[in-house]
DNA sequence: ATGCATGAGTA
DNA sequence: ACTCATGCATA
């Protein structure tokens, strides 16, 4: 079909320590790993009640269209573990779990104050793009522009009052956090300076500051994004990996999600250059066993099908999901998991294709700070 | 740099 | 079943 040539399970048993380098263009290193570990593996794939082998390319997707009775087998052969945590391993987990769980509890619909704001208060008030019609007298700017939506979707917003989801309208009030996180009010004008090193009350311009600065920081000082996603789990505890680095530099994530990873990164960057030239011993634990299905890839026409299925109702439900994988061939779970990850890639805002080059002071010149301005990574 | 995927927590 | 945070695998 349209997918690669084999879906299977790829089970890692061992992955020998990478020789990570410190340059710039190491970023697929682990992969090489994983690949040739499935493929020495390919013919061992069955399913439990057929007993052959299925070589073919959608084992999972088949079993699924038949009767959804089952979903991928989780349990072919020995699973070796989940998390390659290496020296606090429970403690990553708590933490990670007791933050989000902290978060998303606290803007519950009945409470009448919200955590932060919406996490659509994107790119509005820095020295560049300017929407009209965003910025309110707090300062608040509530602007969520579409790139490309809108053209034939009458109204797609919004259907049921979830979460941050609809209620973008009302004043972010700030109740823990231990502090006064009110970044609206207290919002500064940059007319000065942008430089705000603080761990408290992160605005979308701080955070698009920092995350620009940051990058620069980490190129001069040699650093790859997965290294310093290991640094973090090595000196902290908590463990990034390069996807996570790379779009918090490119300010993809969402804001609450931002707000959680700066002062992380923050502490890295003083922690590198302080220790410009001390041996960062990282220790890199190898992944280890953990079957995950193909990436399933999508022809580009079956993506502006779904696309265009997403401008009427990002949200199908059950029927409609199934309806639409029937017609596009295409396996439930995998359209579902599309829709999902559309509605998220919306939320963070940050233009889909691409990071809008025209709207920054990116280029003409480089007016803000010195330096080399990011050599392409 | 991104697309598809997993999983915890929640509704 | 969805959201949200996060990441493997890939372009």
């Amino acid at each position: 079909m349209a997918t690669a040539a084999s879906n299977h399970y790829s089970v890692l048993t061992t992955a020998s320590s990478t020789p990570r380098q410190h340059s710039e263009s190491g970023s697929m290193q682990q992969a090489a790993v994983y690949r040739d570990a499935h493929t020495l593996l390919q013919n061992d794939y069955t399913l439990p009640g057929s007993g052959h082998p299925l070589s073919h390319a959608h084992q999972w997707i088949t079993a699924l269209s038949h009767g959804d009775g089952a979903p991928w087998p989780s349990s072919l052969l020995g699973e070796q573990d989940v998390k390659p945590i290496l020296q606090s391993d429970r403690e990553e987990l708590q933490n990670s779990a007791s933050l989000q769980q902290q978060q998303q509890q606290q803007r519950h619909p009945h409470l009448a104050h919200q955590a932060h704001h919406d996490a659509r208060a994107w790119r509005t008030s820095t020295a560049s793009t300017h929407i009209p019609g965003m910025a309110t007298s707090d300062g608040q700017s509530l602007v969520y522009s579409q790139s490309g939506f809108g053209l034939g979707g009458p109204e797609q917003m919004h259907h049921h009052s979830l979460q941050e989801e609809d209620h973008h309208s009302h004043s972010p009030h700030l109740s823990e956090h231990g502090g006064g996180v009110q970044s609206s009010l207290s919002h500064h004008q940059h007319g000065g300076h942008p430089e705000n090193s603080d761990e408290d009350t992160p605005t979308s311009d701080d955070l698009e500051q920092f995350a620009k600065q940051f990058k620069q920081r980490r190129i001069k000082l040699g650093f790859t994004q997965a290294d310093v996603g290991l640094a973090l789990g090595t000196l902290y505890g908590n463990v990034f990996s390069q996807t996570t680095i790379c779009r918090f530099e490119a300010l993809q994530l969402s804001f609450k999600n931002m707000c959680k990873l700066k002062p992380l990164l923050n502490k890295w960057l003083e922690e590198a250059d302080s220790t410009s030239g001390s041996p960062t011993s990282l220790d890199k634990i190898a992944a280890q066993g953990r079957k995950r299905k193909k990436r399933t890839s999508i022809e580009v026409g079956i993506k502006g099908a779904l696309e265009s299925h997403f401008l009427k109702s990002p949200k199908p439900g059950g029927a409609e999901i199934t309806s639409i994988a029937d017609s596009l061939q295409l396996e439930k779970e995998v359209v579902r998991v599309w829709f999902c990850n559309r509605r998220q890639k919306e939320k963070r805002m940050t233009p889909i294709g691409g990071q809008l080059p025209g709207t920054e002071d990116m280029y003409g010149d480089t007016p803000p700070h010195h330096g080399a301005q990011t050599p392409v990574q």
